[in-house]
DNA sequence: AAGGTACCCAACCGCAGAAGG
DNA sequence: GCCTTCTGCGGTTGGGTACCT
């Protein structure tokens, strides 16, 4: 359709963004909220492209965004979703709360992938290897079973396959995915992951469990009790946006955010009440 | 200490789809 | 229904840093 390019490309920064430039779009933020992106840098005197700014805001700036690696709950999270839902990493990412689909496809890209291929699991299709090998007509029922036709390896197979290595690696494939799951958490969330009932609702288009409160377009002024609904002890827009900043430098918990496991099972929760109307 | 390599992650790019006129 | 604009998503890149030789 030859679209225009997002923003001139003259004049517009690109690159790292400076404490500045963050100040200012955080005080842009705060005082109108989340409107056309498109604007955001003409109105908040930044010399960036709309979609800089939002992918700045969305995966830096959000004060509700948690700090450091995934935990280990949240990577075989990560690792479940991914088994069904293929790369959609937004999707994948609305089920962690504070962490970005970008973290998360980085996460993924770096960490996870090559850890299963290391046990002899292929990252596209939670297939070991030599059972791939083996047989293709049989309709897994393994825990990372293939319930989506899509899960990610009809349109990008072509990838990640190259480096497939873990061939070599096969003998260790008596270790499960989840072999360094031992913990409560870990072994709640593989009876979760087994519950038909709440895996058929993951392939609904619900909408989002976890962001709502920063996806909505009020303005701050009128969300001073914000975050009641969803329960999470968001701060509130308010006064200046000097928290924010430091918001940056500390992490969610210390501003008393509910811990990943608890929004987790609440978000679990809520997929299971919907699964049931 | 210096150079090379691997790794990580923030940011960019291009496309698809939604929304509105 | 068509066209344009805008947003969001997923893939990719490139700079910084850690590690290795």
């Amino acid at each position: 359709m030859g679209r225009q390019p997002c923003c001139d490309k003259l004049g517009v920064k690109k690159g790292p963004w400076t404490a500045e430039e963050d100040k200012k779009l955080i005080n842009f933020i705060l005082t109108n909220g989340q409107c056309c992106w498109r604007a955001v840098p003409k109105l908040a005197g930044l010399r960036r492209c709309g979609k800089s700014c939002r992918l700045r805001w969305t995966n830096y700036l959000r004060p509700d965004l948690k700090r450091g690696l995934l935990n280990e709950a949240e990577e075989q999270l990560v690792i479940d979703l991914h088994a069904r839902l293929g790369n959609r990493w937004s999707k994948i990412a609305a089920r962690l709360p504070g962490r970005t689909d970008n973290e998360i496809k980085n996460h993924w890209n770096t960490h996870i992938k090559k850890k299963l291929l290391k046990m002899g699991i292929d990252p596209v299709t939670h297939e070991p290897f030599h059972k791939e090998a083996k047989t293709e007509e049989s309709s897994s029922i393994s825990q990372t079973d293939n319930l989506l036709p899509e899960s990610g390896n009809n349109n990008n197979n072509n990838s990640s396959m190259q480096e497939n290595d873990g061939i070599a690696n096969s003998e260790e494939n008596s270790s499960s995915p989840q072999e360094n799951c031992c913990s409560d958490e870990s072994i709640l969330l593989n009876s979760i992951c087994n519950d038909e009932t709440l895996l058929n609702s993951l392939w609904i288009d619900e909408p989002p469990l976890v962001d709502a409160s920063w996806n909505n377009n009020n303005p701050p002024a009128t969300e001073n009790t914000n975050n009641g609904e969803m329960g999470y002890p968001y701060p509130s827009w308010e006064d200046n946006c000097t928290w924010l900043l430091d918001c940056q430098d500390f992490g969610v918990q210390d501003f008393g955010f509910d811990s990943f496991d608890n929004l987790e099972f609440k978000s679990l929760n809520a997929l299971e009440m919907e699964d049931k109307h």
